[in-house]
DNA sequence: CTAAGGTCTGTAGTTGATACAGGCTCAAGG
DNA sequence: CCTTGAGCCTGTATCAACTACAGACCTTAG
């Protein structure tokens, strides 16, 4: 792990320290997810590792399907100690229970889906039984 | 099945119909999914039959995680024969396949989550394994 | 000194709906 | 006949979560 520590950089090198979009950067500070940081004489947005650390935080939650009001909330934790870790554990256990619906939802899509495919003779023929399928199910 | 054959319903009866809420109706004849209804003299919506059977279509492709542009491909075969079975099939593959990745994706986070929530002790102190796992995975 | 490329701002577009305001119209009850 | 309430009409705004663009400014390498 580079534990360099880094003040001071523009907004593009923190794009690509963190792998995130350049206008994601300052959409996130507009909606208060990332602070607003120093800024140069000429206006340029200054960035340090703290920038890195959180963006990376926030990155991974929202890979793992957080929305961005349940970031602000693990953020909460993070930044003011004003949730404990009992709510930070129910709010991430009712995320996985959605996670899990969204499984099941995507589970039956597949198995119909699958059925569906597997009936069609993929032939030039303008009659199409996933067609029939999607008129008659 | 009921086949009652249904002439000049108006907008409300046709969402009571299918499920559809009202406005989305309206929403999918301005984007070119359902063709613009006749209109009464007075400008009131005429749906019938065809449209209930449409609509059905649509929503039941769109429940199964088909977008509005793969919907519009759908019904090019229904429409005009612009299509052939084997597009559909192809269409439709390739749409598994999407499905496919996703499951695998929910999966993969759904593990991380429920490990990293049985670390959880859950307790009150503003100090948590969960905050501590985005940080430093 | 110049040219390329980075950054600044505000704003618009994306997908797939859903909601609302303000005005008409229609049907039923009194 | 009149009223009242429901339903319908239109255009426009809102949501999530970004992403992209225009036009101006700044910085840096050659």
């Amino acid at each position: 792990m580079s534990n360099t520590s880094v003040r001071s950089i523009r907004r593009g090198d923190l794009a690509r320290a963190t792998g995130c979009n350049l206008e994601t950067i300052r959409y996130y500070e507009k909606i208060g997810i990332m602070p607003d940081p120093p800024r140069s004489t000429k206006g340029y947005r200054s960035y340090d590792d703290t920038h890195v650390r959180r963006l990376k935080f926030v990155m991974r939650s929202r890979d793992l399907g957080f929305s961005l009001e349940e970031v602000r909330g693990l953020l909460g934790l993070v930044d003011n100690r004003i949730q404990t870790c009992a709510e930070v554990q129910a709010m991430a256990e009712v995320h996985l229970g959605e996670v899990r619906a969204k499984i099941a939802d995507l589970t039956r899509i597949e198995r119909v889906l699958s059925e569906t495919v597997a009936r069609c003779t993929g032939d030039a023929a303008p009659d199409c039984a996933i067609i029939d399928a999607l008129f008659d199910a």
